[in-house]
Order: C-alpha cells, then sequence, then structure tokens
DNA sequence: GTCCTGACTTAGCAACGGCGTC
DNA sequence: GACGCCGTTGCTAAGTCAGGAC
C-alpha cells in the first residue's frame, strides 16, 4: 500500500497499573511513558491520591481505598453527574469490575454501590475542572502540548512528514457504550507497552519503548496504514494509531471513495432496472435482495450487519430489519403503499419514516412478513455478504455503502443547483448551501442532540431581531423626515446619510433573520458528519467558485486541510 | 456457506477556546 | 476585562466490508 514508512516517534498517554508502585512522581508534560523503578510497574502521570481531606466513605464512615480501586472510584466521581450513573446496567458493570481492583479486605466491606458516597471525590473533580479553567494560557502549558505534538504527533511516509490522527494512547476509564449497551459501565483497563504493536518500515528507527519495558511485537506491514495498534478489553476489539485525515494516502483514499460513488452515477439506471426487474423473481433470496437494494437507494439506508446478540445495543440496518422496525399501511395519510419505518440505527440513533413504496415492493413487504412473529428477520434470505457479492458482479467496487456516498453528493449537487441564485447576497447564499446540505443529513438521518442553550440562544436572536426592527423604524422616520426638510436645499448630504443607515438596518436585519432560519431548521439535524464524509468536496469547490462564495466560509480549516486535494484541482465546471 | 477477525470509515458527544458584546 | 455563545477539535464508539479458516 505505501512503500516506505517511517515511524518517527510515538508516545503515549497514561501509563501502568499502579499496584506494587510504592513511589509517586509528579510528571510536567503528563504524556510520556514514566517508569519509576526498573522491574516495578508504571504509575498513571500526574496521579496523585487522594489528599487527606478528601474522603470516599461507605456507609456513612470513611475508607482509604487501596490505589487502584481509588483510581476506579474517582472514574465513577467523575461522572456522577451524568446520565449513564443513574443505569442500572452501567452502574452493575462498573460495581462488578470496580471490585475487581479492590483487595480482599475492600471487597468484604464493600457490598453495595447504593452505600458509597462518592460526593467529595465528585467535589474535588469538579474543583480542578474549575482551577484548569481559571488557568492563563503560558499555566495551561499550550506550549509545552504543542512541544509533545511536534514530536510525537508526527510520522515519516514515503519521506513526507504527516501528522498522526490520534498519538496517544486511550486512557483508562469507564465504557460509554451508546443506548442500551450491555457493558456500558466496564472498567476500560490502561494500556501497558506490553500491549501495543508497532509497524514501521524495515530498516526505520523503531520507537524505543519505556525504560524496562517492551512492545508486544514491532513488525513491518507495508500493506496496512497503521502505525500502532493495541486490543482492548471491553470488546476485545482492535484499536489503531493512523494518519490524519489530512495526509497524502487518507486523501488519495478518500479521492477513491468519490470516485466510486461517481462511477456509480453511470450504471445507476441499469442497476434500478435490474432490482425492479428482480422484484418479480421466482427465487424469494433474489426478492428479498430487490426490497432491500430498493431501501438502501431510495432510503440511503446503511447494509446493516448481523451482531452477536448481548454484546452490543440492539441497533439494525436494513440486512438486518426485523418484522417488528415496518408496519405496512395500504393507505395512510391519503397515500397507498406506506411503509412506516421504526428502528435504531447506528449509535442508537431512532430511524423514523413513514415511506410510499411501488405496490409491487409493497407485496413484496407483505409476503416475506407472512408467517413471521416479532423478533423474525425480515430478509430472512439475506446478508450483507451476499448482497455485496451481488453488488460487486454488477460494478467493480460497488457495496452497499457506496450508495449513501453517491445519494448524498447527488442529491447535494441537485440541490445546490435548484436553490442556487446568483442575484442573492452571501448569506442568502450560504443559506441555500446549508439547506441543501440539510437535506442530504435528512436522507441520511444525520441527527444531533439540540444544543443545551438552543432555547435560550434562539430568545436571545430573536430579541436582537426586534430591536433592530424598531432601529429600522425609527430610522426610516428620520430618513422621511431629512427628505422633507432638505426639499429646495441642495444638500443633499444627511439624506444620503440617513439612506445609507436604513441600507446597514435592513442588512443587518436580513442577516439576522436569515441566522433566526438557518439555526431553527439545524436544530436537531447534524450537517458535519454528511460534509465530513459524504459530499464529494469538489462539488462545494465548484460552488463557492460559480456563486463566488469564499470557501471559508462553507470549510473550516481542517476541512480545507482533509479537502486539499479536491481544492487545488477542481474547476468551476466539475460536475459529480 | 458461515463464522470470525482485522482494517478501515463513519458517527455523535463534550470539552475547549476564540470572538463578539457589553 | 468579563462573560457567554457557538464553532472547532479531540475523542472513541460503532459501523462496513474483505479475506481467511473451517
Amino acid at each position: 500500500m505505501f512503500r516506505d514508512l517511517y515511524l518517527a516517534s510515538l508516545t503515549t498517554i497514561n501509563s501502568l497499573n499502579s499496584k506494587t508502585c510504592n513511589q509517586i512522581e509528579k510528571y510536567e508534560d503528563g504524556v510520556k511513558w514514566k517508569f519509576l523503578e526498573h522491574k516495578g510497574p508504571y504509575f498513571p502521570p500526574g496521579y496523585q491520591p487522594l489528599p487527606d481531606d478528601v474522603k470516599f466513605y461507605y456507609n456513612g464512615k470513611p475508607v482509604k481505598l487501596s490505589l487502584p480501586a481509588e483510581e476506579v472510584a474517582l472514574f465513577f466521581a467523575q461522572m456522577v453527574d451524568h446520565e449513564y450513573t443513574t443505569k442500572e446496567v452501567f452502574r452493575n458493570n462498573f460495581f462488578k469490575d470496580w471490585r475487581k481492583e479492590m483487595t480482599l479486605e475492600e471487597r468484604q466491606l464493600i457490598m453495595d454501590l447504593n452505600k458509597c458516597d462518592f460526593g467529595e471525590l465528585h467535589a474535588m473533580h469538579i474543583k480542578k475542572v474549575e482551577a484548569r479553567k481559571n488557568l492563563s494560557k503560558e499555566e495551561k502549558l499550550v506550549k509545552a502540548n504543542q512541544k509533545i505534538v511536534d514530536e510525537y504527533g508526527y510520522c515519516v511516509l514515503d519521506h513526507h512528514r504527516e501528522r498522526i490522527g490520534n498519538f496517544k494512547i486511550e486512557p483508562p476509564g469507564l465504557f460509554r457504550g451508546r443506548g442500551d449497551h450491555p457493558k456500558q459501565g466496564m472498567l476500560k483497563k490502561r494500556i501497558q507497552p506490553e500491549d501495543v504493536i508497532i509497524n514501521c518500515s524495515k530498516g526505520s528507527r523503531i520507537p524505543e519503548p519505556p525504560a524496562g519495558h517492551r512492545w508486544k511485537e514491532v513488525r513491518h506491514d507495508s500493506t496496512v496504514t497503521w502505525l500502532a495498534s493495541w486490543t482492548e478489553n471491553v470488546q476485545g476489539s482492535c484499536k489503531y494509531v493512523m494518519l490524519n485525515a489530512n495526509s497524502k494516502l487518507k486523501g488519495e483514499k478518500d479521492w477513491e471513495k468519490y470516485e466510486v460513488a461517481r462511477k456509480l452515477k453511470t450504471c445507476v439506471d441499469a442497476i434500478r432496472a435490474q432490482y425492479q426487474e428482480d422484484l418479480k423473481s421466482k427465487q424469494m433470496g433474489t426478492r428479498q435482495r430487490a426490497v432491500a437494494l430498493y431501501f438502501i437507494d431510495k432510503l440511503a439506508l446503511r447494509a446493516g450487519n448481523e451482531k452477536e446478540e448481548g454484546e452490543t445495543a440492539d441497533t439494525v440496518g436494513c440486512c438486518s430489519l426485523r418484522v417488528e422496525h415496518i408496519t405496512l399501511h395500504d393507505t395512510l395519510d391519503g397515500q397507498k403503499c406506506v411503509v412506516e419505518f421504526d428502528f435504531l440505527g447506528k449509535d442508537c440513533i431512532r430511524y423514523y419514516n413513514k415511506v410510499p413504496v411501488t405496490k409491487r415492493v409493497f407485496k413484496n413487504l407483505k409476503l416475506f412478513m407472512e408467517n413471521k412473529q416479532e423478533g423474525d428477520d425480515l430478509f430472512d434470505r439475506l446478508n450483507t455478504q451476499t448482497l455485496n457479492k451481488h453488488l460487486s458482479s454488477l460494478m467493480p467496487g460497488l457495496t452497499a455503502k457506496v450508495f449513501r456516498t453517491y445519494n448524498a453528493s447527488i442529491t447535494l449537487q441537485q440541490q445546490l443547483k435548484e436553490l442556487g441564485n446568483m442575484k442573492e447576497n452571501v448569506a442568502e447564499k450560504l443559506l441555500s448551501y446549508n439547506r441543501a446540505n440539510r437535506a442530504v443529513a435528512i436522507l441520511c438521518n444525520h441527527q444531533r442532540a439540540p444544543p443545551k442553550t438552543f432555547e435560550q440562544s434562539m430568545a436571545n436572536l430573536q430579541a436582537k431581531i426586534d430591536s433592530r426592527k424598531e432601529q429600522l423604524d425609527l430610522a426610516k422616520k428620520e430618513l422621511k423626515q431629512a427628505k422633507k426638510e432638505a426639499k429646495g436645499s441642495s444638500d443633499n448630504n444627511v439624506v444620503e446619510k440617513k439612506k445609507k443607515a436604513v441600507q446597514r438596518c435592513e442588512e443587518q436585519l436580513l442577516k439576522m433573520e436569515v441566522q433566526a432560519t438557518d439555526r431553527e431548521e439545524n436544530k436537531q439535524i447534524a450537517l458535519s458528519t454528511s460534509k465530513l464524509n459524504y459530499l464529494d468536496p469538489r462539488i462545494s469547490v465548484a460552488w463557492c467558485k460559480n456563486m463566488e462564495v469564499p470557501l471559508d466560509k462553507i470549510y473550516n480549516k481542517t476541512l480545507r486541510d482533509k479537502f486539499a486535494w479536491a481544492i487545488d484541482m477542481t474547476e468551476h465546471d466539475f460536475v459529480f
């Protein structure tokens, strides 16, 4: 995949368990692995045991916890005002794992989480957060942190110095699975150097493990893009240290992704014709595949791999839909053949939609649901492997995911064409862009929790609009008066001044009203996900050029870096 | 064909920090 | 200069998909 990888440097934040540690060192930078004794364990950087006046209480009595148990208690204490800690599953998992870190005596004493009082630990945490907020820039070690990024945040790939995306090892803490995750609250353990695999070129400088320690393995695999990896203990999955999105390697992959989606554009009509035909197939499997493809294409559903029951939250995608996730209505709200979808998708985000479908799709769905009950798969003859195998036979590189990219990008392009108006000012053009972006976000079901301060900030903005309206009325009156007074006079200066004031007021009012509309429409919709992952950046770059809108109005610095390849190559006549 | 795993992309949340307003 | 708002950034969970083993 790449020829010549040199890992310039790599470091990990946080260190090892401290079970037998007998010495505490305070670290200025809080980053490098630090080792206390040649054969001893690591200690968390900067970790200080609880001061004497901060106590943990069990059943109303103060208890001095051993160091590992104390650290895990702090993880919980930091979260006590979060909804997580009210959930039974979270509490049970936490308590079970916490007890594993306790000494025998502690385990015999601490039997019930409800009798634990983390109040003082939590107060200490809040105090620390507040204290940090009040620090100056220098005290916050901004420069020191930058030095760490300079030293450890880069690698050399094909002779180019490239930024690493996540060069810090994930610190220990409590697992925050989304939704009703059965493993939420479990202890995410501290990663040791002995857990970490380093991947770098043969002959390159191998990063030094901390003194007295060794890496799990050093390998030289140029077929993969990761620089280091480890296995996390909660789900047993691999975690990787990889390059930043602005690297050449990631940029090339991004470009390839959009090129495959563009290629789909050339054969999508034939593919659609084929799955329409397959809806009539005698083979049940083929019909199911056709209906699934219809959903993936029309509704931009995800493929929906099977998941191991009890290991993760109960979420589904297209192929894993169950009969309880759809309701069929012969007629609904004056429309015929309506399918009502209601299920939890990725990240436990609810997908709720009422969609009129063709008669044939509707008839097939009725057939698939015959003699089935809650819990049964809707598409029992289909899985993502067979679906993708079929798709790749229709077009090289075609998978279910490509439809999402294709439909997202083509929707943006069409919407921009429909909504765009060269005569508008920049604020109005941006509203049109955001509306096009929003159409995509709705299609892909990219939601967000409404900001906590939403109602208040809308009220503030409305108050500003009202006050500006009053100013405008006043300015108009003053203009009228000035015109009256200037009648017959050759001096038009006052009138011109008042005219400009009216104009300025109108512009400001329009800008605020546009902002209010945009914000309201965006309340529960996340635009960033589609912008980052689904919309071919060349469409946006070309639009900016054609509409004479500065690119930084739609792409922030991070996005401009990520899409540098598109910014460099795109002309105004680009068509997706 | 199915199951499992590794590698990679996609996703939302929360902390941070810059900037406008008073 | 203080304050609050909101866009940006970092973090890491949760998906997709290919390939290998059986």
